[in-house]
DNA sequence: GAGTTTGAAACT
DNA sequence: CAGTTTCAAACTC
């Protein structure tokens, strides 16, 4: 049964050097279920990479690759693999997945000298689960570490029964704008080495999940320490998504919670809880904050905040927390949080575009027409147009009134929007969401 | 620091 | 899937 479970889950381990800007990584998955088509989900990790260094991905992904710029000048502070056979690997395997970051590297002793005399030259990305060594696929470059190849040794399979072993491989290559790890372009590479030793199940007697990064044991000052905040967890023994240390992937050091269980000592229950929490959502530890590379660099919440109370201008609402501007994903009430020169740049927009009204100084657009406006709208017209049946006018007569009677309710229409929006000047009361949706009277049309 | 508010997560 | 409960962070005093 525990193999079973190990078999479904993967985890993608991408430790980079905190002077890149991580935010600009995007991981993608792809899906190895039958029928399925390259690539697959594509998401952004942002900064799962960062803090938690092992991204878990969903169960049903057993292929992925992390995408990183080339076009960012501090790329060179990324630190090659150094080659490493699998034996020294397993060697090293723990189940205590202990990244250290600090000023001068970061270690993971799956793939790095755990004494720490390779910390300069210990990879950006390393990979485990279903991921199996490489070799020389790829030459980094960069002034630093040119001719280095990268290498993730120490990288392994994890209990893949249900793949073969090519299908997990890892793979590093090179693309013009960007550097590729990624593995499902694993067939090819299975010819490039030797497999023998490296497919053997690993000798880690507990997956290393999503185990934390940068827990500093020490007192330097380590990267994830700066933005690690302690837990206070009482209840959830640090095991549920409240938590949130367990929430990103992190086990709690130095927090101040109460029967915690997210730690090594309690692996076996930290694995299954993590087990649960994937089976409920494969997402759950995916970073909630997308951000694509579109020239400008864009942020939003993946799901959006429910928020009702606090206006989304407090750090109850998650995307006010995140610093991003709530979205059409979110089901806010009241929202404040919300971009008034963008709701302001797109009633523009749609006015132009749908209407000839650019010489008025409204603003409101056509979000302005809900149900409710569109059904009070119907009505109208409908009342009318049995009233003109009473008085028995033509055909041409009738519609020439109905005509009027909708033009009618247009200008009622733009006149209530402006006030609306007017409104809300005065009173600072947003009722408009950043996508330009009017909310909270439903009824000034009626 | 205690108590309250808030909204996500978990549960039913 | 909607409503309710639980939970821990955020906030207030």
């Amino acid at each position: 049964m525990r193999e079973h479970e190990f078999q479904r889950h993967y985890y993608a381990c991408a430790s980079v050097h905190p002077l890149v800007n991580i935010s600009h990584i995007r991981v993608s998955t792809f899906s190895m279920e039958e029928g399925s088509d390259f690539p697959g989900l594509e998401y952004s990790c942002g900064e799962d990479l960062r803090r938690i260094s092992m991204v878990p991905l969903a169960y049903t992904y057993t292929n992925f690759s992390i995408h990183i710029p080339n076009n960012y000048s501090n790329i060179s502070h990324l630190t090659p693999l150094h080659h490493q056979d699998s034996s020294e690997a397993e060697q090293t395997c723990s189940s205590v997945w202990d990244h250290e970051f600090n000023t001068h590297g970061f270690s993971c002793p799956l793939c790095c000298d755990p004494s720490g005399s390779h910390l300069s030259h210990c990879p950006p990305v390393c990979c485990s689960d279903g991921l199996l060594p490489l070799t020389d696929l790829y030459q980094f470059q960069s002034p630093m570490t040119a001719s280095h190849a990268w290498t993730p040794g120490g990288a392994f399979q994890y209990h893949t029964s249900s793949a073969e072993p090519c299908d997990s491989v890892g793979s590093i290559t090179s693309a013009e704008d960007e550097q590729i790890f990624s593995t499902h372009e694993s067939s090819r590479h299975c010819n490039q080495m030797d497999l023998g030793q490296s497919v053997q199940p690993t000798c880690c007697p507990i997956p290393p999940d999503i185990e934390t990064v940068g827990q500093n044991k020490d007192s330097t000052r380590s990267f994830s320490e700066n933005s690690k905040k302690p837990c206070h967890c009482t209840k959830s023994q640090c095991l549920k998504l409240y938590c949130d240390c367990f929430a990103n992937g992190e086990i709690c050091s130095e927090c101040s919670c109460i029967n915690c269980c997210n730690n090594m000592e309690h692996a076996t229950e930290r694995h299954r809880a993590i087990m649960i929490c994937l089976d409920r959502n494969p997402d759950a530890f995916h970073s909630k904050i997308n951000s694509s590379i579109e020239g400008v660099m864009k942020r939003s919440h993946t799901r959006g905040c429910n928020c009702k109370s606090s206006g989304c201008l407090k750090n109850y609402c998650e995307c006010y927390k995140a610093q991003i501007m709530c979205s059409s994903m979110c089901k806010c009430v009241s929202c404040n949080n919300y971009s008034r020169s963008e709701v302001e740049k797109q009633s523009t927009v749609e006015m132009s575009t749908h209407t000839h009204h650019n010489t008025t100084q409204c603003t409101a657009n056509l979000s302005c027409l809900t149900d409710t406006v569109v059904k009070a709208t119907c009505g109208c017209l409908l009342a009318q147009a049995e009233e003109v049946e009473k008085e028995g006018l033509s055909r041409v007569q009738a519609e020439r009134v109905t005509l009027e009677e909708f033009g009618y309710c247009l200008t009622q229409i733009l006149v209530k929007c402006c006030d609306f929006l007017e409104t809300k000047e005065l009173f600072g009361a947003a009722v408009v969401s950043h996508s330009g949706i009017l909310l909270n009277r439903e009824s000034w049309c009626s």
